[in-house]
RNA sequence: CGGGGCGUGGCGCAGUCCGGUAGCGCGCAGCGUUUGGGACGCUGAGGCCGGAGGUUCGAAUCCUCUCGCCCCGACCA
């Protein structure tokens, strides 16, 4: 049997496509750069929405649905943000047969068009805080697309806030994206670094961006969600305004956040192994398999009597299929590897002979055998271990591939290695395009974890305490 | 936008240099044997060779034009 998964240390960027498609999550579209998402991935998202959506609404969200017809005037109202994104816009010039009055931009993203409808909706700060999400398509004309890490329209949710004070604002753009950080290392176990954006980095048309980064098996940092303070721009090219209490027309503060599809390939590449896909059982839309091992009809009457009295016992306490197809066990095992599914259980002839269940981990592997009664009672707790091994391997490898730099040569030597180079920052915007410009890296964040001790910036030479994240990115 | 690769049954490819009745593996369907780490046998279905022109008695193959996809690099969630 041909290997149909490419082995990471062969070609890390096939091993990703291959994975994809062997797991059944995407398949390419018909148009260049675009995406089918297949069941097994888009029930990843679902569950990922789940998860999300439920902490939005803790923290006072609700849900609605602007179109998706943006008109290009509103675009321009932001000179930073049309700046940002005219280079990559989809935009409608013929609707039903005529050439349109007012070319229809394909949304980007949503700030424009919410912030009209805000300016409407907001009059008195009695109408404040407006705390609003949207799950979502959009559109952005990428050169160069990968499956889930970029494509030409992909999915996601975008919050948009509006706030009385420009402190509520920045308490709710610094909330949201702990929601954001909390999830991927709570039901992703994807360890994440969260901090602030620099200047270059930051939203088109925000006052400041955060983000949480990734660091992949590749070494490379990925972008995995992100929160932006507005300020007052939208507010002003759109009008967006309120009466305070001395009735004094004020404009509102705003955010917004947003967090895509982009995070299955933080799961895919945060987790993956030479085997295929392994997924956090959080987030896992199947969290156990069971594979029931015959060799007759009478052998299969027992398993199958036995996978039942198994399937009944668990209930729904997990998210459980059972693969009763007519294919070998063999066959089965390295199919749900390859998908990622957390635990496999076997059940065969001498497995019920004795009463047992054998139980395998994608996480390390490993086999062992469990009393058929006292797998109800333990698989909580198995499944936990899977969460906790992934997230366990996940973050010894970042701390394996952050390094420290303290001059541009020990940089280079450590940007050579992959993976994160710690460095004290004091550069500018220009600096940080030169570096860009020599080593292919970007600051990908200033870490929230500042440890307050000065020293020089490694490429200015200039007095510091500030701390950066470089590293090469998607 | 630059560099590279590729378009031939559902998928992966050979055939193209050197024109002559379109082939292989996987998958799929049926039957049988199998089943504790990707089984095997037999039978079968399925392709106007990306598209358009041209050369030729004859084009998957040669010529011209064109469309598309993938990978790598620069820009980006």
């Amino acid at each position: 049997m041909a290997e149909r998964i490419t082995p990471r240390s062969t070609d890390h960027s096939q091993w990703y496509l291959d994975v994809i498609r062997e797991a059944g999550l995407a398949d390419y579209g018909p148009v260049r750069g675009t995406m089918v998402i297949r069941p097994y991935g888009y029930a990843i998202w679902e569950r990922i929405q789940q998860g999300l959506d439920g902490m939005f609404k803790a923290t006072g969200h609700q849900n609605a649905y602007f179109p998706m017809f943006i008109p290009m005037s509103f675009l321009e109202k932001e000179k930073q943000h049309v700046e940002g994104f005219a280079p990559e816009l989809a935009v409608v010039t013929i609707g039903g047969g005529k050439t349109l009055e007012e070319p229809l931009v394909v949304r980007p993203t949503s700030e424009t068009i919410i912030n009209h409808m805000f300016s409407t909706w907001i009059q008195s700060y009695r109408d404040l805080p407006l705390l609003i999400n949207q799950w979502c398509n959009v559109v952005r004309w990428e050169l160069r697309t990968r499956p889930f890490l970029r494509t030409l329209e992909f999915l996601w949710q975008e919050g948009h806030t509006a706030h009385a004070t420009a402190e509520e604002a920045q308490e709710e753009t610094l909330r949201m994206l702990e929601v954001y950080r909390s999830f991927a290392h709570d039901e992703a176990a994807v360890p994440v670094v969260a901090g602030r954006k620099t200047e270059r980095e930051k939203f088109a048309g925000a006052d400041a961006s955060y983000t949480i980064e990734a660091l992949l098996g590749d070494g490379k940092a990925l972008q995995s969600g992100t929160s932006h303070n507005l300020g007052q721009n939208f507010a002003r090219a759109f009008h967006t305004q309120y009466l305070d209490t001395n009735n004094t027309l004020q404009h509102v503060w705003q955010t917004s956040w947003g967090l895509s599809t982009r995070f299955i390939g933080a799961i895919i590449l945060t987790h993956g192994d030479d085997s295929g896909l392994r997924l956090p059982p959080r987030l896992a839309p199947i969290q156990v398999v069971i594979v029931p091992i015959y060799r007759d009809d009478a052998g299969k009457a027992a398993v199958m009597a036995a996978v039942d009295e198994l399937r009944a016992a668990l209930g729904t306490s997990v998210r459980l299929h059972v693969d009763d197809r007519d294919e070998r066990p063999g066959f089965k095992f390295t199919e749900w590897e390859i998908k990622g599914v957390p635990l496999r259980i076997e059940i065969g002839p001498r497995d019920v002979e004795q009463g047992v269940v054998t139980v395998a981990r994608r996480d390390d592997g490993s086999k062992t055998t469990v009393p058929r009664a006292d797998l109800p009672g333990r698989i909580g707790a198995l499944l936990d271990a899977v969460q906790d091994g992934l997230y366990a391997q996940a973050s010894a490898f970042v701390a394996d591939n952050t390094h420290a730099a303290d001059d541009e040569a020990s940089f280079t030597a450590a940007l050579a290695r992959g993976g994160f180079v710690r460095v004290l920052w004091a550069g500018g915007s220009e600096d940080e395009a030169a570096i860009q410009e020599a080593h292919g890296a970007t600051i990908r964040c200033l870490p929230f974890e500042q440890p307050d001790a000065p020293g020089k910036c490694f490429y200015t030479g200039k007095e510091t305490s500030t701390v950066a994240l470089f590293a090469r990115a998607y």
